[in-house]
DNA sequence: TGTGATAGTTAGAAGCTATAACTCAGCGAC
DNA sequence: GTCGCTGAGTTATAGCTTCTAACTATCACA
């Protein structure tokens, strides 16, 4: 079974990004729900359980689209890291990044299945983003004392990968996940459809509002 | 066409409201997406297209539960302010109300369908638990001068029904909103699995963030 | 005792996921 | 160059779904 790695692997890589394009964008238009195999299949130019020789199952194919979620989050966050973006900038990447799809946004951080459980490494890449928080809001810490809760959270620091920040700055980089996450996921499902407000400038002084704390 | 009213239309309402509890049980164990129209039929006791006489199809099924499930938070929060509850209350009341259901509480806050428009009356019954949460920020105002955002909020304010509360209540307001559902919609999606933090103190802070603002 | 509305039935169309069984093309080994 | 294996694709099919059509039986009322 030696054989010619490259050609067959290469011509697989393509097909199943090709499969996840199409994925995307019956998913864009229409959420996840009405992502269908076969509509797929036929988009690629195959007949439908072709499909199952790249991805096992419709639900390894969900997977391997959160998968590239994170993924895509991840880079983004950390670009804008290294563009030199603080907390608000880090938040206005993220909002840009969601609102180009809110789909992806949601299928990340929207309704989960009761049953699924995401794989692993998608929990790493999650905390990968969370530990690029905790360092934009380590940069703007002034020294404050610990809030009760930060002193609660030093206790419980596991999550934060190990990260040796100050329990206030632990609070304010959970904070800030919360409190745009509250924001961004209205604005993305539409509660905000009547109450005509500008969203990112509840966002800032959401952040605001954290900076002073 | 004069004909028994009351026993008919009785019955009616009787199987109606037996479909949907038996759609809640669904739902609440596997979510929406696997909520089956024809499962419920054999659960009550009828054989498939049988319940097509009492909900046109999937969507309006699900319509009537979105609006049942506004319906109740909208009691819950009454409740609650009737009872005496502050802001830290109401909070309390809508997170142990979301925790006894999650499904039912992701099915009006978590991801959309894309096309979906949800009929008028559940935003009506939306900004009647707005206007509870306007009030109870209202009970604890201060008299701070107004945010800017405040005064952004203070010539679009009819989502607030033409609350006549001061621009800083309506921000309050609009936080608490926003704060509380970023806590508590990550807390039910599980994506503070790994992290082993209490939710509840992270709700008070916030809020307590927010009252001494 | 009729009569018309309504609740239920079965049959079936069209779609879905997924499996099974098969064909055919291409690559490696001899 | 030929043999044989592997893997990509096919069609057929089972079993599920939503939903429509056509039919029957029942119930309330005149």
């Amino acid at each position: 079974m030696t054989e010619n790695v490259s050609s067959r692997e290469r011509y697989r890589a393509q097909v199943r990004a090709d499969i996840k394009r199409h994925a995307w964008e019956q998913i864009a238009e229409a959420g996840v729900p009405a992502l269908s195999l076969n509509a797929i299949a036929k988009q690629v130019g195959m007949s439908g359980p072709a499909l199952y020789r790249y991805f096992a199952s419709r639900d390894e194919l969900i997977t391997a689209l959160i998968r590239d979620a994170y993924r895509s989050l991840a880079d983004t966050v950390r670009a804008a890291r290294d563009a030199g973006a603080g907390v608000p900038g880090l938040a206005h990447a993220i909002r840009d990044w969601a609102r180009a799809d809110p789909q992806r946004y949601l299928l990340i951080y929207g309704t989960p299945v009761p049953g699924y459980r995401a794989p692993d490494d998608t929990t790493a890449i999650s905390s990968e983003v969370m530990s690029v928080l905790i360092d934009a809001c380590a940069a703007e810490d002034v020294g404050e004392p610990p809030t009760p809760f930060g002193t609660h959270l030093e206790t419980h620091r596991e999550w934060a990968g190990g990260h040796p920040a100050p329990p206030a700055v632990l609070h304010r980089a959970l904070s800030f996940w919360t409190r745009l996450h509250g924001v961004l996921s209205l604005e993305l499902a539409g509660h905000f459809a009547g109450m005509k407000f500008d969203p990112d400038l509840l966002i800032t002084e959401e952040l605001a509002d954290l900076a002073g704390r």
